[in-house]
DNA sequence: GAATTGTTCCATCAGTTGATGGAGACGATG
DNA sequence: CATCGTCTCCATCAACTGATGGAACAATTC
């Protein structure tokens, strides 16, 4: 039952850990072909034999970080919940936007992994991600978007992709962007947050109201 | 005057545009890693080194895509702004969501490739691109949010970029958004555009409203 | 203390990748 | 026909990449 991710999480400064902690920000960082054996190996200090003997071979080590992100984004959204439950629309919407950019800003590397999956294709071909759907229903279960979260439509599940990526497309371009714009990294954080709330909130405020 | 690239868009049947489009594509699927010089040369078929005879380097057959799509974007812009002029801003929205999108989804390799550039970090320095504030600031004055297209705020920047990647995001996520919700092209398409004008006329049509 | 197990590194391999030099093919020009 | 410039392919290189076997060492167990 002990998978190699849960002995990593149990002990965050063994071996297994560090490897797959590095190998999370040069994922996030270079995408799969663009991150080598080596440059993980080498950022961690060890030889690469030390990877193959913990993780397997390349495509294995990615699908743990792949599961290990998405285990994160499941617990963030639980706290996420935890906060907002039984507040109206908007305030939801507002305290949802901030915690969830604050955490992805400190972890943009699970923003950077969610979009590479998204849309960068993989030479070999891609495992399908069953966890995506799940986190959707999640997200629209305690948006109060969906009574039930067995049946959200795909209306539903677009809006919440739509929302979900705004966020991911802001943490995961911050370098091109604060580049571009010429903004240190605080006011670029809040301005983000404004920006998401300004096009967020009057779509499903207004919509949710209409009902 | 006469860039490889003028060269190449006078002539579509030449072997540099020929090389130059199948370059789009898979540097767009794969990303700058993932595409291999070969497996660009293949899919032309023809030798590897006519790649490098007619444009150099990997890096510089990279650069060339992006010039090219640049290209192609401020010629998009140009048409919608042609035909939403005059018009008030929800209808202008509108027409432009509708035309953005269905160039986008016609040629997909544009959104993947931007997306990519916004990031993906290349191993090698990356080259600071000088050409997406300039379309930022057009898309800005024929929206109308920008009197001058000298002086548009950041505040106003990062609201197009939203609009902008939720568009991209679409349509480079297309295969595996379709794949998890179970849904044809068409009807994908036009749910998105739904989805989008849900989430981005509200926004701007109640802000414009406010001043 | 001996035996077993777990962990790390060194050396190395085969396949891939970016890149180039040179030979030949082709058409235009004289 | 001869010559020149343009274009394409074949052969090949060095560097890099994913991957492994085995030696060395450390920790644990008996």
């Amino acid at each position: 039952m002990a998978s190699p991710l849960e002995k990593a999480r149990k002990d965050p400064d063994s071996m297994k850990a560090r490897i797959l902690n590095t190998a999370r920000r040069v994922f996030g960082e270079y995408g799969f072909h663009g991150a080598t054996t080596r440059m993980i190996a080498e950022e961690v200090g060890v030889d690469i034999s030390t990877l193959y003997y913990h993780w397997g071979e390349k495509g294995d080590l990615y699908e743990a970080v792949i599961l290990d992100i998405n285990h994160d984004l499941k617990q963030l959204l639980g706290q996420v919940e935890g906060v907002i439950h039984g507040l109206p629309l908007d305030r939801r919407m507002d305290i949802a936007i901030d915690m969830t950019s604050a955490y992805l800003f400190e972890h943009p590397e699970i923003s950077n992994l969610v979009l590479f999956r998204y849309f960068a294709k993989t030479r070999d071909e891609a495992v399908l991600d069953f966890q995506v759907p799940e986190i959707i229903s999640d997200i629209a279960r305690s948006m109060g978007l969906a009574r039930d979260k067995r049946q959200v439509s795909n209306h539903v599940s677009m809006r919440i992709l739509a929302m979900m990526n705004s966020i991911h497309h802001f943490v995961s371009g911050e370098e091109f962007f604060r580049g571009m714009l010429k903004m240190a990294r605080e006011p670029y954080i809040a301005m983000v947050q404004e920006t998401l709330k300004f096009m967020l909130i009057p779509a499903f405020v207004s919509s949710d109201a209409a009902e």
